[in-house]
DNA sequence: GAAAGTACTTTCCAAAAGGAAACTACCCTG
DNA sequence: CAGGGTAGTTTCCTTTTGGAAAGTACTTTC
């Protein structure tokens, strides 16, 4: 019989349990390549369309930045808003909800700069 | 001739140059299913042997541990210890320069409970 | 009526990520 | 010398991710 003896003990209260949880669902939400730089994007440019997001950011392709505007919008964190213009424009604009990643996006900038800072000294 | 008209505006500063690297840098070191979880038990437990760690963190192979160890060794998270006990164990541990990842960490599990509260109500 | 702009979607493919299971190798205890 | 513990590595496989290129569809301008 195949007996575990010792079990999990660190993480094994419930407030890192939650932790946890929360960090895997942040994580999850801003999961692929691009999240952070279309949120970061939206967050300074207030309301751009497709094309302007195309542009902004460098190195996408219209099939990721489709499919990750879409991730996005479903967890509302951007709005999609179709402007009945001549020819149909289309404004994406972060939401009350996508500000709020505003810290955590600080966050990771500052780490990464003092992270670069004290690599090359 | 293909001419591109407009150009990128919002991402053109030299400060969101940097920032967009930095959140780049930041994401490429915390790649991956694994790293919070390992960093974040790592801060709570000071000082914990593979096994230990494979306890600890719920759902992760071997393998997985093995590799997310080393690329967090490689960017001095982590310190890895052999011990000249019998038989020899090995001890991880955050570092000094691990542990400057607190913040960033506490602001992914901040949003992430604010988030569930937001979505359950 | 051709070119260029809007906003995407589709297809096809390559590379990266991740996991289960087995295996190595060494040590201690009963 | 079997069983269980230490710390991993290796193999094989599936899933996920991401990108290039082309296509769709409709409109305005030259």
């Amino acid at each position: 019989m195949k007996t575990i003896k010792k079990k999990s003990v660190v993480n094994n209260t419930p407030v890192c349990q939650v932790r946890i949880q929360a960090i895997s669902d942040t994580m999850s939400i801003l999961s692929g390549k691009w999240k952070f730089h279309i949120l970061g994007t939206l967050i300074e440019g207030e309301s751009l369309g497709f094309m302007d997001l195309l542009r902004e950011i460098e190195g996408i392709g219209s099939k990721m930045l489709s499919k990750e505007l879409q991730d996005l919008e479903s967890n509302h964190l951007i709005s999609r808003t179709v402007k009945d213009t001549k020819p149909i424009t289309v404004k994406y604009a972060i939401t009350k909800h996508g500000k709020t990643l505003a810290p955590v996006i600080d966050e990771l900038a500052k780490w990464g700069i003092a992270y670069r800072q004290s690599v090359h000294g």
